[in-house]
DNA sequence: CACATGCTTCGCTCATGATCGAAGTATGAA
DNA sequence: TTCATACTTCGATCATGAGCGAAGCATGTG
């Protein structure tokens, strides 16, 4: 009577009503923190704390640090399909919906990220930057190449200037919007406060967005050209 | 926030522990009463009546009534192919239940998924079918190529004879021990029965292991050759 | 008919776990 | 440092629903 696999733990992990809504939420592909997820779910932080906790321990959830947020996703593809599925059943061959979409288009498109740009800015940045051989993965840190150190001080940032202490250099930061990596750490808050003062761009008052002026956006488009998919 | 189908509902139902019993036990795709499902989930009459009731209310099980017996089946092949991706992802995150039996080689090998082969043997014939180019993906689809039609023609399956309606002729089905696709849908059923149907392979009783006999595990090869690796 | 069998409904107990307030920890900002 | 934000832990409350005994239907058999 019992053969195979251990179903009921795992549907009883997707059947409740907020731990469903949290990974409803995170079929949009999109990692999101801990309270967006808290608010997704229509509970409390402590609640959704919990749940997620669960969510990680039962494997359907990966979890990633980032500063003081914790950004969630669902932990592989396989669990995605296993949710739509799921999602075809309740609905009958039903399709998906796409789930509340990032408030503002303008944040999605630039936004300061604690002290970093971030958004699809921040992605072009940190996407231009590797192409052009200025960052590099080793093991699980980011450094900054030689060529890079190049292009950083031809920009007018001294890395020598910038403060000492232990938090890093270059560090990834995922993007919530755009679901992918952009830089954070020393630099990435060096390049930002250069963009401001060289009037490339804005920050807005009482909000996260940041306006590029037209100038500034060639300029920026100049020194992190996007890279081109095939011709 | 309240959007989409209502996956937690559902997931709740597979979630309980005799609920999902009952659900496995169907994946035999055998119909079984009231009253051996209900000693297959561990549970009296009664409570297995309950949760029968609202197994079929939630669409997931099919019921007939024989007399004074009622005879349950799962509603259909979506329903089997949900839950066996389930057990794949209940499976990979390691909580399998315990008791790995010779049972459960024997199940590796070749099983009935609701009605049609799972286990190495159906990904064998999935990934050679494909490797025929009897099998081809297109959109999200699985369809059957002329070369496919011909095929199982001359294995001797009438196309025209499948029953007519809404449900697919080829889908993916993922394979909990395998971790691959597998052929279900009207055309992997109809396979299977003439794999029975010709003495090629036998179902256990009170099992969902399908054995193979010598010969038509030779004959299930020259049509199935597995697809070789290159070394 | 009486009687057995298969299943359902009722009513109750009881364990599970979802929820949130309050307090605690970690990290960043000023 | 002091404050603010993000998340976690603890403790207590409370609703849900699984489970079963007992009784009630329904449908067979002798």
């Amino acid at each position: 009577m019992k053969e195979g696999p251990d179903i009921a733990r795992l549907a009883a992990l997707i059947g409740d009503p907020a731990r469903a809504n949290i990974l409803t939420a995170l079929m949009s592909g999109k990692a999101l923190t801990a309270s967006e997820l808290a608010f997704e779910a229509g509970v409390t932080a402590q609640t959704a704390s919990s749940h997620l906790a669960k969510l990680a321990d039962g494997g359907l959830v990966a979890m990633r640090k980032s500063g003081r947020h914790k950004y969630f996703t669902l932990a592989n593809d396989a669990v995605a399909a296993t949710l739509e599925s799921l999602m075809g059943l309740a609905a009958g061959s039903g399709h998906l919906r796409t789930r509340t979409g990032p408030k503002d288009a303008a944040m999605r498109q630039a936004r300061v990220c604690y002290n970093h740009l971030a958004g699809e800015r921040g992605v072009q940045m940190y996407q231009a930057m590797q192409a052009k051989g200025f960052l590099r993965h080793s093991d699980d840190a980011l450094e900054l190449t030689e060529l890079g150190v190049a292009f950083v001080s031809d920009l007018g940032i001294n890395l020598a200037e910038l403060p000492a202490g232990k938090a890093p250099l270059c560090r990834d930061c995922l993007d919530w919007s755009a679901r992918q990596s952009h830089l954070a750490g020393k630099l990435g808050r060096a390049l930002l406060s250069h963009f401001i003062q060289h009037g490339w761009a804005k920050r807005q008052e009482n909000s996260r967005v940041i306006t590029f002026t037209p100038k500034g956006a060639q300029q920026f488009d100049a020194q992190f050209s996007a890279p081109q998919h095939h011709p």
